[in-house]
RNA sequence: GCGCGGGUGGCGGAACUGGUAGACGCCCGGGACUUAAAAUCCCGUGCCGCAAGGCGUGCGGGUUCGAUUCCCGCCCCGCGCACCA
């Protein structure tokens, strides 16, 4: 073996090794128990980030792991491969956005391959493909079939300068990110998938995955959002006609209380006041413009304008003026709600400002009512006041009689309603899987035939910000009518990229089958057994994933109920932000490592300067890394100046994988550090003297305890990693036992035996973080086979036992002393022992002892008064 | 605004089920080796205090023999909010 640590040689060395062998390449085989891996997909941007480092580590960890412990394991990868950077990068490169992916795909494969992760190459996929996407328009048209999916208007960001639909995020202060345009709300014809048909089965699932966080099981439940309450006509005349103008509520016991009714800016009856109304149609003009989402939604001044019309309030028959609020969602319930301002805050802020009635109709144990300022109590549960029949009646009592009264006049009765929404699927961008319909004049709407799939997306086309490429294709647009065989037109929009990812863990375990969307394979491998990504996609494409295999399953493609047995979500990787802020102009943000930090002489920062000028920049504290900050770490420059085991060892070491984990140079230099203590340790005990058989039961002191620490070391990385799931915790564990093998003194009868099993145990450990260099100690430790086909160690019990412990002595509480009893001494005899020690005595002193507790091997407390 | 997390030394973190707060690593200080420096190795390191001891897990309260851990109220930071992925 080599005395230093080269970890260029060592890695490419354990790579062709894995290669060679086809190590992970994963085969179906139903008599060994499966373990499917799989860590979520990357978008191709062209290089890997930390995050992706942290999370693809996370999961060769665990896969190593998994697969030392005798499972048949699948851990694959492939590319989320459509979407809007390719776009954006095609307009500023002039390179059509297939070209672009393809280049970033392979330059991020390398870089996946250089950090050695254990990765099935040969299931490899990509979302832009055809041979993938045409699954997504085989599927969407099995779900048109059955009613899942359906057309309905949505509401979507218009730019009119550029005449196209812009992305929330380019949408920057209700403007065009590129034009500068004020961007105007509009109703547009798009393809829904019914999500909320699945609410109630999405819901009762979720909560029993208990293999996922219970934060996201929760997020989830909120996400989809049921509640029951009641639905409430309210009558109105209108041009001679009778009509309802219908809410959802789940406080109807406080319905005597409605003083106005708030609809959405699109809502029919909005529309017609408006015609005779110029304030009130100029306000709905006002609303259309700003923005879609519910963030801004929520934070913006809620206004109204009145429609001069009123409703009859449904038990009282009195009249109720309707306004138009900016904060009334057309497309949640039926664009309506009822403001009942004495009891909820916002109808309450509402009134005031408007000097609408406010009336008190619940009371909480009797506390004054006033309409001057809100309080928190308004909106409790409490008895009815000020409500007629309903007088002195509590919640639920109150909600029977009104129910009762409603159902009686036809103008109500209990409803569930769900927060979530059905799933808009359309978007108006090219690079995307084209929805494979066609528009006949003759015949409406006409789906593509099966044996014309897939629709092809051209692949050479280059945006260039005014709309769709595909619009202006006449080569896609032109078609034929299936039904009628007469010229028509091809629809251009295309899919949400939140389709491809919804099953693409499917797709790996019936990789390359021409003939089917999945196949017999997908019942061996899923669901999948660890799921790993970031964070972020806690809501989104997790409940979307859950809705697409339950459809799958119920179109009888699968039997598969839940996708994704465990999940673990990583947090964030973060690093320092210098930047300057120049009297004019913008912020200047700096790369980290074109910074100097100065420290007091504790080694506290007290000031950061810039290396090239040597003049102070400012210390914007720490976020999440990113463009905008500049405070990204390039992987790449990292592992070719350290090596792939040292990023992957950092990465789990400085962090738990659940929260956010912050970049340190000198860390990582800690991580470089220890990889090359271990080595030098390798290396001085091959080079030392022989090793011979070890005589378990003549072992003296120190060889006992290092044989303790080691077996101990081992039981708590197999529990941390394989119960736990946590790392850091693992690898300083590890980092003790390769301390004690240091200062182990060598002198010692049997010694060389002793070492080498520690050394065994700290590799083998090792190995799952760190593969590279463990594949090299592990051949240099004596042993013929590859780590990686090695089993996991098992714990020796006789190792781990012991004579003697230590017991905390507390007095009311509070450490004073520490005894020694043997292992098994009685509860008595402990309590005697604390209360002779000489400390203790001195704390307890003339105070009368009133109880003793004592907890079994942790400590005795003496409670004195 | 709503939903969900997080807050522990100079820093990242540990303490798993209410029972030794600060494992492990970084930084910093001291020493060894060296002509010298780097690297490496050894020692020290929560704060205050000469010590005895006191204080200490975002802030304020509570439960308990005992609270980083449980409960109530507040502050700050992060993630998500349906067209970024």
């Amino acid at each position: 073996m080599q005395e230093a640590y080269q970890p260029a040689a060592i890695e490419a060395d354990a790579q062709a090794f894995w290669e060679t062998a086809g190590t992970f390449r994963a085969v179906e085989d139903p008599s060994r128990l499966k373990y499917y891996c799989l860590s979520m997909f990357p978008y191709p941007s062209g290089r890997l980030h930390m995050g992706h480092v942290r999370n693809y580590t996370i999961g060769d960890v665990l896969s190593r792991f998994m697969r030392m412990q005798g499972r048949n394991v699948l851990q694959p990868m492939g590319w989320d491969a459509f979407g809007l950077p390719a776009e954006n990068a095609a307009m500023a490169n002039h390179v059509p956005p297939a070209q672009w992916t393809d280049d970033n795909i392979a330059n991020m494969k390398r870089q996946l391959k250089a950090l050695g992760f254990g990765i099935d190459w040969q299931r490899e996929l990509a979302t832009c493909k055809p041979d993938y996407y045409r699954w997504n328009q085989w599927f969407f048209l099995r779900m048109l079939e059955k009613g899942i999916a359906y057309n309905k208007t949505g509401t979507v960001n218009w730019d009119p300068v550029d005449q196209t639909v812009l992305a929330n995020e380019q949408v920057i202060d209700g403007r065009g990110w590129r034009t500068g345009a004020l961007i105007e709300k509009r109703e547009i014809p798009m393809y829904y998938l019914a999500i909320t048909q699945y609410a109630e089965e999405l819901l009762g699932d979720v909560q029993g995955l208990e293999g996922w966080p219970e934060r996201v099981r929760i997020m989830q439940a909120n996400w989809i959002g049921k509640s029951e309450g009641l639905n409430i006509a309210f009558p109105y005349s209108l041009g001679g006609e009778r009509h309802v103008l219908r809410v959802f509520t789940t406080r109807a016991d406080t319905v005597m209380g409605v003083t106005f009714m708030a609809v959405a800016a699109e809502h029919p009856l909005a529309t017609h006041a408006a015609k005779t109304n110029a304030t009130l149609a100029a306000f709905i003009e006002e609303c259309k413009r700003g923005s879609v989402m519910e963030a801004d939604m929520a934070t913006m001044e809620k206004k109204g304008v009145p429609t001069g019309l009123t409703v009859e309030h449904p038990l009282t028959g009195a009249a109720i003026p309707v306004w138009v609020g900016n904060y009334v969602l057309m497309g949640y319930g039926e664009g309506a709600v009822m403001g009942v301002p004495g009891h909820d805050q916002r109808d309450f802020e509402f009134a005031n400002k408007y000097g609408i009635d406010i009336q008190q109709v619940i009371d909480v144990d009797g506390q004054p009512y006033s309409t001057e300022q809100w309080q928190p109590w308004y909106g409790e549960y409490g008895l009815c006041v000020n409500s007629g029949a309903y007088n002195g009646l509590n919640y639920e009592q109150t909600i029977d009689a009104v129910v009762a009264s409603l159902h009686e006049r036809q103008l109500g009765a209990k409803q569930v309603q769900w927060r979530l929404r059905d799933w808009g699927i359309s978007r108006q961008r090219y690079w995307g899987c084209p929805i494979p319909i066609i528009h006949c004049d003759a015949c409406g709407v006409v789906p593509v035939p099966d044996q014309d799939l897939p629709v092809l997306l051209p692949d050479d086309l280059v945006p260039d910000g005014s709309g769709s490429p595909l619009n202006k294709l006449d080569s896609f647009i032109k078609c034929v009518c299936p039904t009628c065989q007469k010229p028509a037109r091809r629809e251009t929009d295309t899919m949400d990229t939140f389709v491809d990812s919804s099953w693409y863990f499917l797709r790996f375990a019936s990789a390359h089958n021409g003939q089917a969307m999945v196949d017999e394979r997908v019942n061996y491998w899923l669901p999948v057994d660890q799921y790993i990504g970031g964070i972020e996609h806690a809501i989104l494409h997790l409940l979307y994933s859950r809705f697409w295999t339950k459809v799958m399953r119920d179109l009888g493609l699968t039997t598969l109920r839940e996708p994704f047995a465990n999940l673990l979500t990583q947090g964030m990787v973060r690093n320092s932000i210098y930047f300057r802020k120049p009297a004019s102009g913008r912020i200047v943000y700096f790369n980290p490592t074109e910074v100097t930090v100065d420290t007091d002489d504790k080694g506290a920062p007290i000031g950061a300067r810039l290396k090239a000028d040597g003049e102070p920049v400012e210390i914007g504290g720490i976020g999440t890394m990113s463009k905008s900050k500049n405070n990204g770490v390039d992987p790449q420059s990292f592992i070719d100046r350290y090596g792939a085991d040292t990023a992957r060892l950092f990465m789990m070491f400085a962090a738990p994988p659940e929260l956010s984990l912050d970049w340190s140079d000198e860390g990582a230099e800690g991580a470089s550090r220890f990889i090359k203590r271990l080595w030098k340790a390798v290396h001085a005990h091959v080079n030392g003297p022989a090793v011979t058989p070890m005589a378990t039961d003549r072992l003296n002191d120190a060889e006992r305890d290092l044989r303790r620490l080691a077996h101990q070391t081992l039981a708590k990385v197999t529990d941390d990693i394989g119960r736990r799931r946590v790392f850091n915790t693992a690898i300083a564990a590890v980092m003790e036992l390769l301390n004690a093998i240091t200062r182990f003194d060598r002198a010692e009868p049997q010694a060389a035996a002793i070492t080498q099993e520690a050394l065994e145990i700290a590799v083998l450990s090792l190995s799952p973080v760190v593969p590279h260099v463990c594949h090299a100690l592990w051949s240099a430790l004596g042993h013929e086979r590859a780590i990686i086909d090695e089993p996991w160690p098992v714990v020796d019990p006789t190792a781990l036992t012991q004579a003697a412990m230590e017991l905390m002595i507390q007095i009311n509480g509070k450490l004073r002393s520490k005894i020694t009893v043997a292992v098994g001494t009685d509860e008595a005899s402990i309590r005697e022992a604390a209360l002779s020690d000489a400390t203790a005595r001195r704390f307890i002193g003339e105070a009368t002892v009133r109880k003793v507790i004592v907890v079994p091997g942790k400590l005795v407390n003496v409670v004195v008064a």
